[in-house]
DNA sequence: GTCGGTGCAAACACTTTGCATACCT
DNA sequence: AGGTATGCAAAGTGTTTGCACCGAC
């Protein structure tokens, strides 16, 4: 019982021109740029269809989406520090100085990027998501 | 000439509250869950004033913005890679394996946090955007 | 009194979805 | 033939903005 359904994947004309101008872009293309290069190709394609496919293809592991939260967040305070958020209630977390490591990053000099700061976050499961009793809840507060 | 006008800061009741309801907070609010802690106090505020001054206070840098892009990217490729994005031209380029550093973390055990993977990114300026010939460009393609 | 801030509502930008049709396999 | 995928358009979400009134300084 409760067995998931199959779900067959089907390679369409649409899903691989996507993927195609996905893999073949050197940045990292939101879904309206993707529309306005596989339009060059099929000119009456939908950007709902390139949302389906770019869903599609991430959850057959073809590609990856990047930026999960459409939401924004603020805090309160302005000192540098970093966080963990739960990937279940999606709560975030600080996490204390001292827990992460140095973040000293080589980057290739030929790469001629000059670094201003870097983000880091942690993904994970906090306490109550993991503890079996209650199960997981949605939009719980970090203790 | 070009001068900024000064643009003076006012702390209004409304601003006040926000700023508090901000700071209190022991999570990372959304404008929206601010909004309906603030509402307790002011019920007829407004979510376009919490949004006004949040962005305000972020400006005068008693707050800060997190998660920046509102929109949102996709990658083609499926191996775990980081990257580095350009804070002028927003472009996001690959940082090489062996360039970022162990990204072991260690949390404290009491926090109960399981770490599923960690996220990192690097933030500065392009190569584009630093060369002073032709100067920062918008939307341009990382080479 | 002045000029910035507020409430309200409409406008925006990005993403998702319902539906009838089209097309793989 | 059967079940996905598509195009289109409308609906959803989250954020920004125009405007007339209000209020801090």
């Amino acid at each position: 019982m409760n067995e998931t359904k199959p779900r067959r994947f089907r390679m369409t004309r649409q899903r691989e021109i996507i993927l195609d101008a996905l893999m073949r872009s050197e940045s990292h293309p939101t879904a309206d740029e993707l529309y306005q290069v596989v339009r060059e190709q099929i000119p009456r394609i939908s950007l709902g269809t390139i949302y389906r496919n770019l869903e599609v293809l991430c959850d057959q592991g073809m590609a990856t989406k990047l930026e999960m939260g459409a939401q924004r967040r603020y805090d309160g305070t302005t000192h540098e520090h970093y966080h963990a958020r739960c990937l279940i209630c999606d709560s975030l977390f600080d996490i204390p100085a001292g827990g992460v490591p140095s973040l000293a990053v080589q980057l290739p000099p030929e790469m001629g990027f000059e670094i201003t700061n870097v983000k880091f976050e942690v993904r994970g499961l906090c306490r109550p998501c993991r503890g079996g009793n209650a199960g997981p809840r949605t939009r719980q507060k970090p203790s």
